[in-house]
DNA sequence: GGCATCCTGTGG
DNA sequence: CCACAGGATGCC
């Protein structure tokens, strides 16, 4: 589940159900899922099994779990999590999978389980699924580091630990850390042209392709405008746009087009109806009704409408 | 800073 | 068979 709404979305089902336990076990699938472990299976159970889960953490498009010993100190480590492109957590009670509706007209549920790589079991009996169809994403423990800053590294935590995998991800647009007025500065240095900017992590995290030309439509303003021909006025307003579709895109569950892309009781979300350029060719731009196009562009795909978005 | 690369799967 | 898919990274 990609980008931020539907990480987010992920870490909030997780919160809940995993705040306060014990892992007691790790069963490992398919190892290609611990690509990032330092050490591999051994290392990454010797350093969670045993402890507690104390927070689940996001910045940008990354989760991470505080973990504390069983004396109540601080680990020092955190359980780092990426969905990659096509990544699932899934939590099963003792009480068995609590149903997997797709989306409605699609026929028969899919296999909940299909895909699973990495399962930790929590001392409630309870069981966190890592499904993951391209292996493009994982688990992995990484040492805990200050965020250079001094803030909150994240949501879900207060204070300003994150693993040092993540150190380099900049703040996301729904942290109320995040300096808008600074993001658009380093838009306005370079060159690039603004989608790319916008999917520039260490620029500013957790806009992937759909919410870049869903941020893009709404301000106006074409994929291939380079980042130095903005004003600061729109270069905010990119940002503005970004930080909006995101939080409507939370709010209704995050963006789902098939049975891929679901919380952690495998429900989907419905910000797929509402996406006005992201996989929207040939339909009417919902602005002005020209169709609207698709593009090559760094290895996938930009959407935008040819005339209602310009370059500028 | 652009591009191939890591994978599996679906749809035409 | 080919094109395409919500991402990050490592390498020129």
């Amino acid at each position: 589940m990609p980008e931020l709404p539907e990480v987010e979305v992920v870490r909030r089902g997780l919160e809940p159900r995993t705040v306060g336990r014990t892992i007691s076990g790790l069963e490992v699938l398919d190892a290609r899922s611990l690509r990032r472990q330092a050490g591999g299976e051994d290392r990454l159970r010797a350093a969670i099994v045993g402890r507690t889960l104390t927070a689940v953490v996001r910045r940008g498009k990354f989760l991470w779990w505080r973990l504390h010993d069983e004396d109540g100190a601080e680990a020092g480590e955190a359980l780092a999590a990426h969905l990659g492109m096509s990544g699932q957590m899934r939590v099963t009670t003792p009480h068995g999978v609590p149903s997997a509706p797709a989306l409605p007209d699609q026929g028969p549920a899919p296999d909940p389980l299909r895909h699973r790589r990495v399962s930790l079991h929590l001392d409630d009996g309870s069981r966190i699924d890592f499904l993951d169809q391209r292996l493009f994403g994982g688990l992995w423990t990484s040492p805990l580091v200050e965020a250079a800053d001094g803030r909150a590294a994240g949501l879900g935590s207060p204070d300003a630990l994150l693993p040092a995998s993540a150190a380099h991800i900049a703040r996301d647009l729904l942290d109320p850390a995040a300096d808008l007025p600074a993001i658009a500065r380093r838009i306005r240095e370079r060159r690039a042209p603004v989608k790319s900017l916008l999917l520039a992590q260490e620029v500013v995290s957790g806009i992937g392709n759909i919410y870049a030309d869903e941020a893009l439509w709404r301000a106006r303003t074409r994929y291939d405008t380079p980042g130095e021909a903005l004003s600061q006025r729109r270069a905010l307003s990119v940002l503005r746009a970004a930080g909006e579709v995101m939080e409507r895109a939370l709010a209704a569950g995050g963006t789902s087009f098939d049975a891929l892309y679901v919380d952690v009781e495998g429900n989907s979300g419905w910000f797929a109806r509402e996406l006005a350029a992201y996989g929207r060719e040939r339909e009417p731009c919902p602005r002005c009704g020209t169709a609207i196009r698709r593009v090559p562009f760094m290895n996938r795909s930009s959407h935008f409408c040819p005339r209602c978005q310009r370059r500028r």
